[in-house]
DNA sequence: TACCAGGTGACAG
DNA sequence: CTGTCACCTGGT
């Protein structure tokens, strides 16, 4: 079907924004994601300004920018009214959110939307989202990558050629050594525990969408293998926790530079975790 | 070879 | 409550 896009919506940008792994580029623009059990090509297919409003009769069409993103997306529209819609976050407005962000006020961070333009927050898998920025712990983007494709080959079901996450019960099922053979060294004792805890009903993650953003963190950092860096993560990128901030190392260096250590989150709430991205990209681009 | 990387738990002070 | 340290593994 056919996707058209009145708002910020840039393939190559999420996919390398560190909130997701298992978005893959097939081809040049053209990308692979596999999320809660589904499987999608998706390729953008030009943009187009406000005269070219017309071809919306099969398709789906959001916002109300004048610049047009049109993606081709190999599901059909109930696939895509059932999952992906919700998943890509067709529903908020980004420009609205940069808009919030005034040169004058602060230049570096107005820098960093201009880069980091087109990003979105995914609403990504709970289980999914929690197991993989527990396997993050000091790896980098290509190494999680890897590791987490390993977890899926080794207990994921499989689908169109590929594998999808596993469910808390397939992993649970998974020997120390066989969760250890994905390279996820001395996080193996966290990643056991936690989908044990999941599997059998012990730790609801579901139950948690109920929260508060601040007792959803604390019930977060509750998990073994769990502290604030992973539960901010999970809150954002699969809770969809909008104003939560993570501080990774990355982001710590930002602030020590340019914010004398601490952002002005008052300024942006409840959208820190959008500006959050911002930042980040803005840092991974500058090597 | 030695060190570091997109954290965390355990333990000291 | 803040500081230090080991920890799997893959990369320089």
């Amino acid at each position: 079907m056919i996707l058209t896009v009145r708002d910020d919506f840039d393939l190559k940008k999420i996919a390398e924004s560190g909130q997701c792994f298992r978005w893959t580029e097939e081809a040049e623009g053209a990308y692979r994601i596999i999320a809660g059990g589904h499987v999608l090509k998706i390729r953008e297919i030009g943009q187009v300004d406000e005269r070219n409003r017309d071809q919306d009769a099969e398709g789906m069409c959001y916002g109300h920018d004048p610049e047009t993103h049109v993606f081709e997306l190999s599901c059909s529209k109930d696939e895509f009214l059932g999952f992906w819609e919700e998943y890509l976050d067709l529903k908020t407005d980004y420009t609205k959110i940069r808009n919030m962000v005034k040169k004058s006020e602060d230049s570096y961070l107005y820098n960093a939307v201009q880069l980091g333009k087109g990003i979105r927050i995914l609403r990504q898998e709970l289980f999914e989202t929690l197991i993989t920025f527990i396997i993050s712990q000091r790896k980098n983007i290509p190494a999680i990558r890897a590791s987490v494709e390993k977890l899926c080959k080794a207990a994921g079901t499989k689908k169109d050629g590929c594998y999808l996450f596993p469910t808390p019960a397939q992993m649970a099922a998974l020997s120390e050594d066989e969760i250890a053979s994905c390279g996820t060294g001395y996080r193996t004792k966290y990643l056991m525990k936690v989908a044990r805890e999941i599997s059998t009903g012990e730790v609801s993650l579901d139950a948690m969408s109920d929260l508060s953003d601040n007792d959803l963190l604390a019930e977060l950092k509750k998990l073994y293998g769990v502290g604030v860096k992973v539960a901010s993560c999970t809150a954002l990128f699969a809770y969809h926790r909008m104003d939560f901030f993570p501080e990774d190392v990355w982001i710590k260096r930002v602030l020590e530079n340019h914010y004398a250590g601490r952002f002005p989150k008052e300024k942006y709430a409840p959208w820190n975790g959008v500006m959050q991205q911002y930042l980040f990209f803005g840092q991974i681009s500058e090597k």
